[in-house]
DNA sequence: TTTCGCTATATTTGTTTGGATATAACGATA
DNA sequence: TATCGTTATATCCAAACAAATATAGCGAAA
């Protein structure tokens, strides 16, 4: 049996948490469907939670992530910024760098 | 105002967590007090807490990582095994370069 | 053989987190 | 102007998690 590492990084702003990999899920589901509500249900999370999580990171970015409109055609909708997108893609460049980074280290451990 | 880049890493051992940062921590205060319940309270975390901690981090290593005693002068007492040592050697370097690697690419977040 | 500080564990209480539910507001379109 | 599916928000309740408390058992040494 080996050992595995995992990872878990994240981007903070002040005090607050803006982006984690949960975060960056929903930002894209929220790009895939455009909408809140779909993107919540193709996750299996409830409305409640993915609002919460969109609304902290727009309150703790510099730049809005995401543009909601209410009412309307099909009732409204939500879509990603073009800040937004840079900034998953970022976001996600760098994990892949890091998981690349540590599996080169495990053999550390399972060395021991 | 900048962001910031954070991480966790952990070890797993099939399903179940062995290190983590948190457990590491604990490690090295059983190392420098040579006591399970002083290690806690150094840590002001809850005795049972810590017997939990370790207890899970014994369950899932390949060999025992910390060895105590029952009763005798002091009461008993824990100690880390030289395979407890080298583990949290290890698990520390591994995290440390994990910070730097991180540092050197938060600027892809800024920068945008 | 009693005392001591520790390991080892169960049980109970409190606190935080998330889920379920409800409802208002919105604006294009029919 | 009635309908529709969505955003936006509040409130209540359950479940998960952590903290507090209690207690048994141990063995060296006085």
């Amino acid at each position: 049996m080996k050992y595995k590492i995992k990872s878990r990084i994240w981007i903070e702003a002040d005090n607050s948490v803006l982006l984690g990999e949960g975060r960056v899920h929903l930002l894209k589901a929220i790009d895939e469907t455009g909408s809140l509500s779909k993107a919540a249900k193709s996750l299996n999370i409830s409305y409640k939670k993915a609002w919460n999580l969109v609304d902290a990171v727009n309150k703790s970015s510099k730049k809005p992530v995401t543009k909601s409109s209410i009412g309307g055609k099909g009732g409204g909708g939500a879509t990603l910024t073009s800040y937004g997108k840079k900034l998953i893609d970022a976001f996600e460049e760098i994990n892949k760098n890091c998981w690349i980074h540590l599996d080169k280290q495990i053999h550390k451990i399972n060395d021991i």
